[in-house]
DNA sequence: AGTGGCTCCTGGCGGC
DNA sequence: TGCCGCCAGGAGCCAC
């Protein structure tokens, strides 16, 4: 599943082979890729030339000056870029061919990939609804400290909401929270500041090991020149179920959360706060429990 | 408003 | 061996 380390890897790969050239071709082969028609399509980016890939949250934007082409893999979407004319297999749900006689092609199994061609004074409205972009120094603890004041929804839930947080999918929410061993039903809501510091060099962290490591390829992910990630061969708990955790081999175990397929450490993890947890070991340990800071 | 649930889509896999 | 049904999940939509 791309999220955003795999969209960065795929932003990479391409951006030093389409930047300076000029778009000569666009072909739909599945019109369900894209609201816009195929003729409104071209008139959009037919004769612009690349100036330049970005990438905001997990969507991909190929910035033609004037006009944004805009993709998102979703879940089994993959650009391929072949140097010159000629594929075999699959049929590619779209391909856009440039002035040198290269062509990058979408090919998508699940066929949830979208392509937008949209002006550039759209870009603000486009994105209006997507959250901080976790790896920009605009996100700050206390930013995502804001975002989850008074939210009952679980942590993974949160972290996977694009509105909240931009990029974060099911594979880097569980293994963020296992690095700030947060329990992923903690309500966003309920976690403190120092928690909150530890969610967020999580967030960072594990973003920025899955760009270094060049994504996870626990599907089918590869980039557009064809090389796997490697981020898959250091998960902690993401689809691990069962197996010993990596820090205190207590097995991993697999909730459902908001439909999602969840993994997370019973030990590293606890579902209540740490200090809660000190109580309690204190009271099993036949120690009076440590007064409350509150007086209640 | 915030939250949870359903839908799309198809290859792969477990069970019988 | 073959077939059926379930599972995976990003984002959009809908209901409460």
């Amino acid at each position: 599943m791309p999220e955003l380390p795999e969209v960065e890897t795929v932003r990479r790969c391409l951006e030093p082979r389409v930047v300076g050239r000029t778009i000569v071709a666009l072909d739909v082969f599945d019109s369900t890729v894209s609201r816009q028609g195929e003729a409104q399509l071209r008139a959009a980016l037919l004769g612009r030339r690349v100036a330049g890939t970005r990438r905001r949250g997990k969507w991909l934007v190929f910035d033609l000056v004037q006009v944004l082409m805009i993709v998102h893999l979703r879940m089994t979407g993959r650009l391929v870029w072949k140097p010159h004319e000629g594929e075999r297999g699959r049929e590619p749900r779209f391909a856009v061919g440039f002035d040198d006689g290269s062509r990058l092609h979408f090919f998508d199994v699940r066929r949830f990939g979208r392509l937008w061609a949209i002006p550039a004074g759209e870009e603000a409205a486009f994105f209006a609804d997507l959250g901080a972009e976790p790896l920009e120094e605009a996100f700050t603890v206390q930013r995502l400290r804001d975002a989850m004041a008074g939210r009952r929804a679980p942590l993974k839930a949160f972290l996977t909401d694009q509105r909240r947080l931009a990029g974060v999918g099911n594979i880097y929410a569980d293994e963020a929270l296992f690095r700030a061993r947060l329990h992923p039903l903690r309500a966003a809501g309920s976690v403190g500041p120092r928690e909150a510091a530890r969610l967020h060099a999580a967030i960072v962290e594990t973003l920025r090991l899955g760009i270094e490591h060049e994504g996870s390829s626990v599907e089918s992910f590869v980039d557009p020149a064809g090389s796997r990630g490697r981020f898959q061969e250091i998960l902690n708990v993401y689809q691990r179920t069962g197996q010993p955790c990596r820090v205190c081999g207590t097995p991993i175990r697999r909730v459902v959360v908001g439909g999602r397929g969840t993994h997370f450490c019973p030990c590293c993890q606890p579902r209540r706060a740490a200090r809660l947890r000190t109580v309690a070991s204190r009271v099993r340990e036949g120690a009076p429990p440590a007064p409350s800071r509150r007086g209640r």
